[in-house]
RNA sequence: GCUCGGGUGGUGGAAUUGGUAGACACGUUGGACUUAAAAUCCAAUGAACAUUAGUUCGUACGGGUUCAAGUCCCGUCCCGAGUACCA
């Protein structure tokens, strides 16, 4: 019986579905393991091969960690809300949530392939109504709460209003927006319902404020700083303006500290540390406040060496700090206003790519240095950056290389505080022990004590003190799209007021068009049925809007990472209970995540916000941890391999002055330029490309006909008008992606195939190689439909098996790294199955012997037990692959067939392989699933070895091996080789100047 | 620029504390079986010279430490990822 992959496969995936054998329990006796994988958003393209591969490595931890006794809970779900389903809409009105059942029901099938071992009876979906309800409710807790800065954790509102009766706000250290005044206890009680709750919205976690955000036109909708990558949107790459709009807001920024801190207590890759650290920006300085001349006003500025204060020899703003205008003289403010307008005008992406250019403009005004009382310049400048800091900088030029630069441009003094440091040529930065000098009380002392003497001397005259900056902002929370949760809101008054829990979840509103409305409102102002009645609590008619009782409901929507933030408390729950986001005793139990996969490219977004909103449910005592993933492993991308079709563009230029209408496809009137572009009918293979670009066109007699041909017939078109022309040739290759299925493993196009399937090429004329073969181009790109690269597990599946697909995604290379998929590695895991299947079977027929296994054979099997158990451990399943390749050709080379050896085989190959391991383990005799079968134990007996093949090197050289006892003494080796005739032949009687011997290791022998 | 990875055959990649570089596979070549092909099996496969033993060179490059370096140290170059006028 040959192994039948198809057959078994589909056997064993319907028995797990039917007996629900994967399913975790919240009640057992075993230790828990909870292994997630990042939950997908279900595309409409389907899943391609580089999306399982973090899915197998988590399912290989999971089965193993089932065979080693632990209750494993290993879930799936969709992150189902989010932009291409509700572009799909605007396109096609399909509503959202049909879109998405569809795409979730194929992503289903292709999942049930791959033979995953997912507890599928706790899955979510963020888009269900029963879900969102519980990201409705966490955003209620938010709004219920404020942040303790003085106990480092969130309490409810109700505190604050208490603090606030009783003694006003002087005393309460929170994290709040940073226009909040200080008021009494009387202040408090006397101000109104609405101005307490506008004080209130100020203290919340979160808020409604007006704030600067990230807009994208294109996408019509505000993106977070972590949905925005080089100054365009993630998805779509618009770009994006600064605009100010009333949105939520998580404070997320009350949090920072904990989040930097508590990544020292999880596992996860210093890399991906070293993101969130970077993004939380944390840095240690001082605030120091400078007097302006003829004005009440103040400048803030941040700084990190408050111990340079006596170099600061101008003061810098950002162009759109809020004093600009209030200082600027009348003599500069003309200029002033010119700087502001041009720098306005430049987009982000130009103010980043130009970081070289140095500008500015004087203001006129002057500060008071707080120390030696000189008036100090303020300028603007472009490269102070108003969403930084206090969006002002002082400026010292001799201790930092910006200050420097702008100073030299713009002739300011540099005034060296520095004791023996040339500074003539840059700026120095150094914080070593140079000693201060310039500089008054701080002179003579090195950078640690000037530090701290500069940031005392300034809190003693009040005009500064230390301060720890942080660079990540509140996070913007509103969408204007239609696909997301709804937030539980409506406006009295136009102040926010939350649904009562007991009516959540509040569902989305049916639309007749999911685009903004004319006004510019978010798709949801396009509801008729979309208004509050907070006597009836229920949902009604934007009409009802004139009686008392009925208010407008909230227009935005959250953002994807609303839902994605708890969704692993969510799986905890067995029941999936109405009244608990997840019951108290399942998130006991299964505490947090022992081990999560996913992508790297979520180190910012979706891992912090997760990690933030934990920490806040565990401050309310909503859940049990601090954080919500302990270990963590970024898969590597797999990305496709894109064929390429070269087709040849040409430009014929001349010099000579013809009138333009006597020439065909005239670009300029001067050169004259006759483009041939997109001229279907020519392509260029690969191999001539090479050549093509190394020496031009000469070398190709094909393409000098082609020129000589194109150069006659223009002449002769000139010619019939009497014009005579001189013609120079340009070329250009323009690549062109052909489908990834229309070129063999020798990277041969199929030419017809390519035409049929991109029918304006179908006159094609397609330049080949002396075998007539049309050799594409292959460039390593990600795999996307529009790339034509996309391989489908489907294929791989029906083609060769899951089990081979699994191993195969596995064999590729170490898990974290990224790497190109190529098919054709593929046969060698296939053989390899195949191989494993035989040593199971005597021809046909299925057979193992009951007899003792050898020797030979039980080393094979605890050699091979010994490097998977830590292979998986370090989650190095590349190497356990070959591992089981080189177990199995080593006991087919035994000829084992011992039931002894070959059960433990079974088991132990089932995490990779688990449908030809179930099939195995019941031919050999067993009734029940592998899956909780025991995981062999090593034996470390069946590895003791008596003699070992001692390479004898000669000067560190390896010459030959011999292979002696291991119970032989350092002098007893050092005979037998010395005697050895090759060691003779080797020395070619030169004495040994010295012999190394490390028993069991080595014998080196130095001449 | 900064931070973190990385650079090993034709290819993907192996190589515990420094101790036989290239495991395992793919590909290639030759052979067996076959009318033939596919499948399967066997052998060879880092490079060069010699092709009988063997010799020399080889882990980006240049130095160093060591009996011994892919591995440790110093310097240089290149590639990838993240981040960026962060005060």
């Amino acid at each position: 019986m040959s192994y039948n992959f198809k057959q078994i496969e589909a056997k064993w995936q319907k028995y797990w579905a039917e007996n629900q054998t994967f399913k975790a329990s919240n009640k057992s006796d075993k230790e828990k393991f909870y292994v997630l994988d990042m939950f997908p958003y279900p595309s409409g393209a389907g899943l391609h091969v580089g999306h399982p591969l973090g899915y197998i490595a988590s399912d290989i931890v999971a089965r193993y960690k089932r065979h080693q006794g632990f209750n494993v809970l290993h879930p799936q779900g969709y992150d189902s809300f989010g932009l291409p389903a509700e572009q799909y809409a605007i396109q096609t009105g399909q509503h959202p949530a049909i879109t998405t059942k569809t795409n979730i029901k194929r992503y289903r099938e292709q999942l049930d392939k791959i033979g995953f071992s997912f507890d599928w009876s706790r899955e979510v979906r963020t888009s269900d109504p029963n879900y969102y309800k519980w990201t409705q409710w966490i955003f209620i807790q938010l709004f219920e709460s404020w942040y303790d800065a003085a106990e480092g954790k969130a309490k409810p509102i109700a505190d604050l209003v208490e603090l606030f009766n009783s003694e006003g706000n002087s005393q309460v250290k929170a994290a709040c927006d940073e226009d909040v005044t200080e008021f009494s206890a009387e202040d408090w009680k006397a101000f109104s319902e609405k101005e307490q709750q506008e004080i209130l919205l100020k203290y919340r976690l979160t808020y409604l404020a007006e704030t600067e955000v990230n807009w994208c036109p294109q996408l019509g909708t505000v993106l977070a700083n972590d949905e925005i990558v080089n100054g365009v949107s993630e998805r779509g790459g618009y770009p994006v303006v600064r605009k100010k709009m009333k949105q939520w807001s998580m404070r997320i920024s009350a949090y920072a500290e904990r989040l930097l801190q508590g990544l020292n207590d999880i596992d996860w890759t210093e890399s991906l540390k070293e993101s969130q650290r970077n993004w939380i920006g944390k840095s240690v300085g001082a605030s120091v406040t400078f007097k302006v001349n003829d004005h009440q006003d103040t400048i803030e500025v941040f700084t990190t060496r408050p111990d340079t204060i006596f170099g600061v020899t101008f003061m810098t703003l950002a162009p759109e700090h809020e004093l600009v205008s209030k200082i600027t003289t009348p003599e500069q403010k003309e200029a002033v206003e010119a700087y502001i307008e041009a720098t306005a005008k430049r987009s982000e992406r130009e103010r980043m790519a130009d970081v070289k250019t140095i500008s500015g403009v004087f203001t006129g005004a002057y500060a008071e240095h707080p120390f030696t009382k000189e008036p100090v310049p303020i300028w603007i400048g472009d490269y102070v950056l108003a969403s930084y800091g206090t969006g002002a900088v002082m400026a010292v030029p001799c201790g930092d290389q910006r200050d420097y630069d702008f100073a030299k441009h713009f002739n300011i003094p540099i005034k060296n505080i520095f004791k023996d440091v040339d500074i003539s040529e840059e700026a120095y930065s150094e914080k070593d022990d140079t000693k201060l000098t310039n500089s008054d009380f701080l002179n003579d002392l090195p950078y640690k004590k000037a530090l701290k003497r500069a940031i005392f001397e300034l809190e003693k005259i009040g005009q500064g003190k230390g301060k720890t900056n942080y660079r990540l902002r509140d996070a913007v929370f509103s969408r204007q799209r239609y696909w997301g949760e709804p937030f539980p809101v409506y406006y009295v008054n136009g102040m926010p007021k939350m649904i009562d829990e007991k009516y959540l979840p509040l569902q989305l509103p049916e639309v007749e068009k999911y685009l903004p409305t004319e006004e510019g409102e978010p798709p949801l102002g396009r509801a008729d049925v979309w208004a509050w009645d907070s006597e009836k609590n229920e949902v009604v008619s934007n009409n009802l809007i004139d009686d008392k009782t009925v208010f407008p409901l909230e227009l935005n929507t959250m953002p994807g990472w609303a839902g994605s933030s708890w969704y692993f408390f969510r799986y905890m729950e067995d029941e999936k209970r109405d009244e608990v986001f997840a019951s108290v005793e399942a998130m006991k139990y299964w505490e947090n995540v022992d081990l999560y996969l996913g992508g790297s490219e979520h180190a910012t977004g979706h891992l912090l916000y997760a990690r933030f909103w934990t920490k806040f449910l565990k401050d309310r005592g909503l859940v049990p941890v601090e954080e919500p993933f302990k270990k963590l492993i970024n898969q590597g991308m797999i990305l496709g391999e894109s064929a390429f079709v070269y087709r040849i563009d040409f430009q014929f230029e001349s010099k000579n002055n013809i009138p333009k209408e006597d020439i065909l496809n005239i670009e300029k009137t001067e050169n004259f330029i006759f483009r041939e572009l997109n001229d279907p009918n020519l392509f260029l293979s690969k191999t001539f490309k090479e050549e093509f670009e190394k020496s031009g066109l000469a070398t190709i007699d094909a393409i000098n006909n082609f020129l000589d041909n194109k150069i006659d017939f223009i002449k002769n078109e000139l010619a019939k008008n009497s014009i005579k022309i001189d013609l120079n040739i340009h070329s250009n290759l323009t690549p062109i992606h052909a489908a990834v299925s229309l070129v063999n493993t020798s990277n041969e196009l199929d030419t017809d195939g390519f035409k049929n399937w991109r029918p304006e090429f179908k006159d094609a004329k397609f330049i080949t190689n002396e075998d007539d073969k049309y050799i594409v181009g292959r460039e390593v790109e990600k795999m996307s439909k529009s790339k034509f690269n996309v391989v489908n597990p489907d294929d791989i599946c029906n083609e060769y098996g899951a089990d081979t697909l699994r191993m195969y995604e596995m064999f590729l290379g170490p898990l974290e790294q990224a790497k190109p998929w190529n098919t054709a590695g593929i046969t060698g895991v296939y053989n390899f199955l195949k191989k494993l299947w035989k040593l199971y079977h005597n021809g046909e027929e299925f057979s193992v012997s009951e007899e003792a296994a050898s020797k030979d054979s039980l080393k094979t099997l605890h050699k091979t037990i010994k490097k998977v158990t830590e292979d998986i451990e370090e989650f190095s399943f590349n190497t356990s692959v070959s591992t089981f390749m080189i177990c199995v050709n080593e006991l087919a080379a035994q000829k084992c067939n011992s039931r002894e050896i070959l059960e433990s085989l079974a088991v132990l190959i089932s995490p990779y392989a688990p449908h030809i391991a179930e099939e195995l383990w019941s031919k050999l005799g067993h009734s029940e699933s592998i899956a909780t079968a025991d995981f062999p134990k090593f034996e470390e007996k069946h590895l003791v070895e008596s003699t070992k093949t001692y390479p004898i090197s000669f000067n560190g050289k390896m010459r030959f091996t011999l292979d002696l006892s291991l119970d032989l003494s350092k002098d007893e080796i050092e005979k037998i080789v010395m005697e050895d005739e090759r060691t003779q032949k080797q020395l070619n009687g030169r004495e040994p100047k010295k012999v190394i011997i490390v028993p069991g290791k080595i014998v080196n022998i130095v001449g």
